[in-house]
This record gives C-alpha cells, structure tokens and sequence, in this order.
DNA sequence: CAGTGAGCGAGCTTCCGCTTGACTT
C-alpha cells in the first residue's frame, strides 16, 4: 500500500474506521443503515473456502491437515474483502453463531490475515438496531471448539461422500452419489415403497346413517361406532334396521349427548421446514418454487431470513404484533407466546420467519410472491393471539334390539381466537351445530347407508412430507432440504410419479323407503401422481448401500454423530481424534467391498432363458439404465440389449416381457423405395421413415400396426407439415419459414445436415415480408450468441 | 427429440452447508 494513502485512510478514519463482515448481502444492507457512518458493512457470501478436492486421508494427518482452498467464484470476493480490512481499523466478523457461521468468521480471520488485536466476533440473532448495537459492545474471541465441530462435520461428510460414490461408479454405474444426508432421504422413499408393495388392502364396510328431527326436518348426519369386516354382515344389519322400523318407525332414540368445551392453540411461527409444508399443503408450492419466492420476499426486505430452524421472534417484533393484533381485531384476541425449539440439531442462529413489517397486509410483487407473505403473516399473527374456544357435542343413536351405536358429532366455535386468521392445517374440518337434542328423544331415519372402503397402504412422502421427515431425523439443514430434493432427482433414484391409479369398484347398499338397494360405484385408487418415487436405480443403490454400509444409512447416524459434534464444541473431544476413529472404521469396510469379486452386476436379476436361443435372458442396470440382456458378454455371439419401457422396472419385469422388448424395432416394409420402422422411443411409439419420424397415435401399437396404417400416419403427417410450411427461399436453400407451436420461425437445414437449426423472428418483424438480408442479419446474430449453458447434465 | 450397450487407451463423475448471481426459457 503507498504511504500517501495510508495517511490518508487515517485522517478520513471515519470512512473506514470500522469493517463489519456478514453472510448475507441483504443483511449488510440492512445492517450498515442502522450503524452509520463509522462502519461498512461487507457480505461473505457465505462460506469463502472449502476442503481441497485433492486430499480425503485423515490417517495420514499432520498439522497441515485438512487443506483448504478458495473456490474458483470466490477469489475476487476474497481480494475485495482483504483490502477493506487492510484499511479498517478494527474488523468485526459477525457471521451467524451457529456451526457453520463460527467457521465462517475463522475462515475469514485466516485468509484475510487479521490480527488478533483489531478483530472482533460479534453475534446476533435478531436484524433489529438494539441487538446490534448490543453485540457491538460485547465482542468476543473466535470460538475454535465450535470452529472444530464444524471441521469434524465437513471432513466427515467429505469421507463418506468421496469413499462412497466411487464404489458406487465402480459396482453400478458411473456418476452415482451417496452421502450422508442424500442416500438416508433415498432410504425413506425407497422403504416406504417396499412397505406398499407389501400392503394387502382389505375391504370393509363403513356404516352411515341420517336421522331427522320431528316435526321440524332438521338432519342428523352419524357414523356406526364399528365398521362391518364384509358385505354380508352390512347387509344384515340393514336387514334388522328394516325389521324394526317397519314395525315402529321412531324406534331409534337418543340415548347420550355428552357436550364438552375444546380449546384449540395456534401453531408456532414459521421455520423453513414448515414454511415449506404449508405452501406445499395450501398453496400447491414445490419446496423449490417455496424458497425462490422467500428468497425474492426476502432480498425485497418483506421477510426475516427464510432459512431457519429458529421459532423465536425478537422483542422488537413481538411489540409491533401485539400492536397489530390489539388494533385489528382487540386486547381479547392477543396472546404473548413464546415458542422453544425441540427439533433435533436445531442451531437457531436466526429468528423465525416473518414479516419485517406486520402492518403491511401484502407487499408488492408477483401473485405468488403476495400468497406467500399472506401465509407467513397469518402464522405469525395467529402465533401471538388468543386460543379459540369451541364446544364439542357428541350425540349418541340407539334402538332396542339392534347391536349398534351411531355417532354424530358437532362442533360450535364460541370464541375463534387465532383461527380468525389461521387454521390449523391438523384440525378436523367438522362444522355444524347439532340440533339441541335430549336423551330419550325419538327420531326418524332418512336413510342408512352401508358404503365399502378399503384398508390403505402408507402414504408415499411428498416433498414436503420429506423434508418433515428429514427434520424429524436431524437429517440435513434449512438451506440443504431443497438441494437435497433436486440431489437425488438429478442421480435418478427417485423421480415424482405419474401413475393414474387403477379404477376399483366398491359396493354401496343403501336402506331407505323401507327398501334395501345395492349399486356398484368405481373409484380410482393407487395413484402416486406428484408424490416420491424410486427408481430402479435408487432401488438398487439403495439395497446395496444398506447392506454393505448398514451403519453410514442407519436413520440415527447422523443423531449419532452430532453428539460427538457437540462433544467437540464443548472442547470434551479432540476433533481429529474422532475423525481418525471414524475412519478407521469406515475405510475398511470401503477396502473390502472393492475387494469383493461379484459374479454379476449388483441389483442384477436372472428371468429364464431364451426359448429361441437357449440364452440366458437378465435386466439390469446398464450405462443408460435399466436394460435387458440376452446372452454373456463372453458368448461367441455378442449379447443383445434393450432398453425396458416407461412403467417397466426392473424388480417386477417378466420374462414374456422381456422378450417383448426385441420385437421392436419392428420393419414393416417399404413405402416409396424405403423402409418402414416402428419402435418406441424416449417420447413414445413412433414411425420411421426417410428418416422422418410420426407418433404412433394411443389407438394403434407398434407390435401390430401395419403397413397401410403406417402409411396413412406418413401421409397426414405429410399434410399437416405442409400445412405448417409457409415459405422458401431460394437464395438460401434448406431454408424455410415454418408455423410452429409458438408462431413462424425460420428453420435452417443445408443438404446432408442432420439436424435443422431453427431461427427466432423478432417481434418488431412481419415473418412473411422478411428480406433475405434481414434473415442473413438475424441469423448471424443468433449464430454469434453464446450457447445456452446447460443447466444440468440430465436430459 | 426418437441412441446408446464389457474392458489396450485418458480422465471425469462425487459429499454437506453457507450464500447469491448470471444465464436462458
């Protein structure tokens, strides 16, 4: 640095007295308001270095273990963050408290070269001018023990991470992952599926019934206190119901009202794992489409940070919902609460979240972005009123002679409380006075029904029920359970389902009139539309890690390994103690499977023998997935391979279906000099033909389509692209403007090119009056465009 | 858009948790 500006940097001091260094950019702004002139307020980014990808070997530690470097992205950052403190006189890390933000601060101490006499670590927990100007005057040393936990954290998902997924390349497929967080969320929604695969749904038969006051008509909607095992005994009781009322029509008669006062208390603010499930549950929100939005709320200064695991609400802003709450709706319908954490490897170094401002009703923004602020304000003000009041009724129905209850309850909200802005999403959606009713009364029967249901298997997770799940499990953090979810998308072991269901029949009978009438109703049932899925490869991956590395899938590794965490940051264990120890354990088990001689590939299934051959016939998982084979590779003849359909897997395929797939491609002959084909591709059956490709409609399959129907499917194929074709032109030919689905566009294919590039028309130009030299102009400019990045390697 | 498939070869893939861009569509 030159003299001259060093001098100068100390007579304008109150420029750069004074560098404060948080996580987040929109917090530093926020922040540097409320301190003035004396202090810039600078934005890590989050973590600034990582291990270097090179070196995993604990065993071989020395003082210089673990190495760090700073990513790529990072360095630039890191030059800016070095001169300003150069130029402070103190710099204060105030990076969040928890784990990782304590590492931040010792990350930043170490590669920004600080000194121990002008650097200060400062915590809050709250973005608010009185929790600030506290943590400014009560600073404190860098915590190293917790900087170690987080160390022991790092390194240990690091060696399960980079010892895992190589043995997963080298036994199943290439570009695999397994890691401590993702291959336990893969064991959820892997077992789960097992366990519907096993369920057997039973039928039974729930017995309803409308009972109606005399004179007055009012209604009575009840439930038969047990349900029937099978048709013939809900026939009987009918039957018997029938018998008494034709002898006397009020044979049934109250003979219990049981009323009992039921309060109902708001749930606690949000944290991001609620948030996450309560826009999944009402508004329909991936928990992607969830954090985006809070992300967007959030830098718009609307919201506290989204990614928390806290359910506190700073003072400041208990005051301010008080206000609001008293104002809007009266001192009755206030409550100060405070809410604890009980969540597993909670670190709650932010506060819930909630809206920065309370009084602002809605915000500016797209529509979602209003829902969700809606949402996040109506839990934060329901979390500080008063609980409801409601009175419970419960009506009891008998007659003489007929082995049988029936039940009808009632609910009366005396007093809504909290529930004026927000429903609890587990409370039951009962509403409905009952009519007053008295023990002995008589009633009449409208009807009884007795309706057939089945027995339901576990409920696949959502993404939302997962993220619940993970939680539950200390599995992962706030900012990691999205991330997690498109994770294991990405590796295509799990994937949202798409089946329909299956239809079903089920009986009703129905007694009314003194008659008994039976009818067959279908419903749809089995359908995972939307909900997690495994694939064959996360099947496969899955069993495979389970048995090799039961204690790695273990639902309570994690649980366990936090605890040495803690022990860590308590300064009660050595960190690279641990972590020798843990992978003296683990490395082994690592040696020993790539030891391990397989006679086949794992997850690979035998299905019989080829009765055309004699060859062998097996599925497995193959460099593009799930493939069936016909043959050894050590065969004179090569093996044959194809690919299973959509739908198919690779646990349930058969043998009959196996064979199946050979059929197609299927050459049905020529057409004009040349062949037909039909096959199923990547987007369904199709026709190929001179290289021309036409959807087989649902109407017709591949196996057995012919000739003629090909042929038909070419030539309205034919029409309809000519239809679509509006103009040539003949100075560049293999041009052509063409109608598409999103309007004309230009599309571009010279002699003997595969494939056409297709050319975008500027909205400002009249597509069929183009000039050639604009057409040239245009497409040099899309030409000289940067290709668009890809945003992952699938698909 | 619509395919691919066992080993001479060369190197790559991957973890979890902090944080936002800079890109399209």
């Amino acid at each position: 640095m030159r003299p001259d500006s060093f001098r100068a940097s100390i007579h304008t001091s109150q420029f750069m007295k004074n560098l404060v260094i948080v996580e987040s950019p929109a917090k530093a702004k926020t922040i540097e308001k409320f301190l003035g002139k004396d202090y810039k307020v600078l934005s890590s980014y989050g973590h600034i270095r990582d291990l270097s990808k090179r070196e995993i070997r604990p065993d071989q530690a020395d003082d210089q273990y673990p190495a760090y470097e700073i990513p790529a992205d990072k360095k630039e950052l890191v030059r800016t963050l070095k001169k300003a403190a150069k130029e402070a006189d103190t710099v204060w890390l105030a990076s969040d408290e928890d784990r990782e933000g304590e590492a931040i601060a010792w990350h930043l101490y170490e590669v920004l070269g600080l000194k121990p006499e002008n650097t200060r670590r400062i915590v809050f927990h709250e973005i608010t001018k009185p929790a600030i100007l506290a943590a400014i005057a009560n600073p404190r040393g860098i915590d190293i023990d917790r900087v170690n936990a987080q160390q022991a954290r790092r390194v240990l998902d690091r060696i399960v991470g980079f010892e895992l997924s190589p043995v997963l390349w080298r036994k199943i497929k290439p570009a695999l992952s397994a890691g401590r967080v993702q291959s336990v969320a893969v064991r959820l929604i892997c077992e789960r599926e097992k366990e519907i695969n096993v369920f057997t749904s039973e039928p039974y038969f729930r017995v309803t019934a409308r009972f109606v006051l005399l004179p007055s008509g009012e209604e009575i909607k009840t439930e038969a206190s047990r349900r029937m095992p099978d048709e013939a005994s809900a026939r009987e009781l009918l039957d018997s119901i029938k018998t008494i009322l034709s002898k006397d029509a009020e044979a049934f008669k109250v003979t219990d009202v049981k009323v009992h006062p039921l309060t109902r208390s708001p749930q606690p603010p949000f944290t991001t794992s609620t948030l996450q499930q309560e826009a999944s549950r009402r508004l329909g929100f991936s928990v992607n489409q969830t954090m985006m939005l809070a992300q967007r709320l959030y830098e718009d200064g609307h919201i506290t940070y989204m990614r928390t695991d806290s359910l506190n609400l700073s003072d400041l802003a208990l005051r301010d919902i008080a206000t609001e709450v008293k104002s809007k709706y009266g001192e009755d319908y206030y409550n100060l609460r405070r809410f604890h954490t009980h969540s597993k490897g909670a670190q709650e170094a932010h506060e819930a979240i909630r809206p920065t401002y309370i009084d602002k009703t809605t915000v500016a923004g797209t529509d979602q972005e209003k829902r969700l602020y809606t949402l996040i304000r109506n839990r934060t003000l329901a979390s500080q009123m008063a609980d409801a009041r409601l009175e419970k009724t419960l009506v009891d129905i008998a007659a003489d002679r007929i082995d049988e209850t029936f039940r009808a309850e009632g609910e009366v909200v005396k007093f809504d409380g909290f529930m004026r802005v927000y429903q609890n999403s587990d409370a039951a959606n009962l509403d409905g006075r009952l009519p007053v009713l008295a023990v002995g009364q008589s009633l009449g029967v409208e009807d009884v029904t007795a309706t057939e249901r089945f027995s339901a298997p576990p409920a696949r997770y959502s993404e939302a029920t997962l993220v619940k799940k993970m939680e539950d499990l200390g599995i992962g953090r706030p900012s990691t359970y999205a991330p997690t979810i498109s994770t294991i998308q990405q590796r295509d072991y799990i994937k949202r389902g798409e089946k329909e269901g299956e239809k079903r029949d089920y009986s009703v009978l129905t007694l009314a009139d003194g008659k008994i009438s039976e009818q067959t109703l279908t419903e749809t049932s089995g359908s995972d539309k939307g909900r997690l899925v495994p694939t064959d490869v996360g099947m496969i991956v899955n069993d495979f890690l389970t048995e090799y590395f039961p204690d790695i899938l273990d639902y309570n590794f994690t649980a366990r390994v936090e605890e040495k965490f803690d022990e860590i940051a308590e300064g009660k264990l050595g960190w690279k103690n641990e972590i020798k120890d843990f992978y003296g354990g683990f490395h082994p088990s690592i040696e020993k499977i790539n030891e391990l001689r397989m006679d086949h590939k794992v997850g690979e299934r035998r299905l019989g023998v080829d009765p055309k051959t004699g060859r062998p016939v097996s599925v497995k998982i193959g460099r593009f997935g799930p493939v069936v084979q016909i043959g050894e590779a050590s065969d004179e003849e090569k093996p044959l391979f194809a690919s299973l359909a959509s739908g198919q897997s690779i646990s349930t395929l058969t043998l009959d279906e196996a064979l199946k797939l050979f059929d197609l491609p299927r050459t049905l002959g020529d057409f004009e000099d040349k062949t037909v084909v039909a096959a199923v591709g990547r987007f369904g059956p199709y026709i190929r033909h001179n290289g021309a490709f036409v959807s087989i409609p649902k109407d017709m399959a591949p196996e057995t389509i012919t000739l003629e129907e090909a042929v038909e499917l070419i030539k309205a194929k034919r029409e309809k692209d000519a239809a679509n074709h509006l103009k040539d032109y003949p100075e560049i030919p293999g041009l052509s403007l063409l109608n598409g689905r999103f309007g004309p566009y230009l599309a571009y294919k010279p002699e003997g090119a595969k494939k056409a590039v297709n050319y975008k028309i500027p909205k400002s130009k009249d597509p069929q009056t183009l000039t050639i030299e604009e057409i040239r102009e245009l497409m040099a400019a899309q030409d000289a465009a940067p290709a668009p990045r890809r945003r992952s390697a699938k698909k």
